[in-house]
DNA sequence: ATGGACCCTGTAGTACACTACGGAGTCAAG
DNA sequence: CTTGACTCCGTAGTGTACTACAGGGTCCAT
């Protein structure tokens, strides 16, 4: 096996997730279908590894798969205008924005919930939601 | 019904679900089983909206309901110990800040990816994935 | 007192994202 | 040239988080 293209075991070694999960993704369109010798084994190359912890990071910040096959193909190319590309990545950075700012919510909430816990504090039903309250609410629908 | 209590599906409208969730998240314990009519209705406080709000949001960042359930939890009560809540408060707030890396990570490639394509940039084979690498990685398993 | 909107319980079905398995072929170290 | 680890494909099973009935009972405006 040539120096610079890994194994569908080594792939998924390296990216932490079971041969079966590779090909899953293969089939989901996550990762681009290998070459292969002539045996039919797969041929990667080795930043096939990176897209998957990407696709795990993805996932971990509560992407869908099919969100996350929007973020790969995310690029100039025959068939797609450089405006289209541009308007889907501020979509997703609009996304993004959101998961942000909840997650700094949620940050603040945490953070002052952990402190006022040193000592004598009330009990309160649940000082996280009045955390989160306490922050400033501005969401309607969702 | 009297003035400060909802039926299910008030607060199901509230929250912008429908009401099977709201019965399946009592099952699974994300929100409190309410009081009963005689009849058996269901009479919610006026808080369970927003604590059905918070589960959608935190659902949107990723968490599993099993992490939501703990996050709701997080109070002192009888058998529990100040120390441990502030311990749990802690590493809740470790997901939340790794959580909070990866997005601005992401915030930056995607923004990246929307500036460079004001024109003749070169059309790289994956924009998002080379912006992510050139922010500097740190990840080694997961 | 009636009818349409609402609610009850329980069970079954769906979508997503894997994960496991069977039966066969391939690779490479010894 | 054997043998044990690895790979192939296809299909089936799992866990999570809903979502949709079925077959009833309840509420309340008219």
């Amino acid at each position: 096996m040539d120096s610079s293209s890994l194994s569908i075991g080594q792939v998924a070694k390296g990216a932490g997730v079971g041969v079966e999960t590779v090909r899953f993704y293969e089939r989901e369109g996550l990762v681009p279908a290998p070459k292969r010798r002539p045996s039919g084994y797969r041929q990667y190359p080795a930043d096939t590894v990176r897209r998957i912890h990407f696709v795990q990071a993805a996932k971990e910040l509560g992407f869908t798969l099919r969100e996350i096959r929007e973020l790969l193909s995310l690029r100039v190319t025959a068939g797609k205008k450089c405006a289209d590309v541009r308007k889907l990545a501020h979509e997703k950075l609009a996304e993004v924005d959101a998961k942000l700012t909840e997650l700094q919510r949620m940050r603040a909430a945490l953070a002052q919930l952990a402190a006022s816990c040193t000592g004598k504090g009330p009990t309160s039903e649940c000082p996280l939601l009045d955390a989160l309250d306490a922050q400033g609410d501005a969401h309607v629908h969702r």
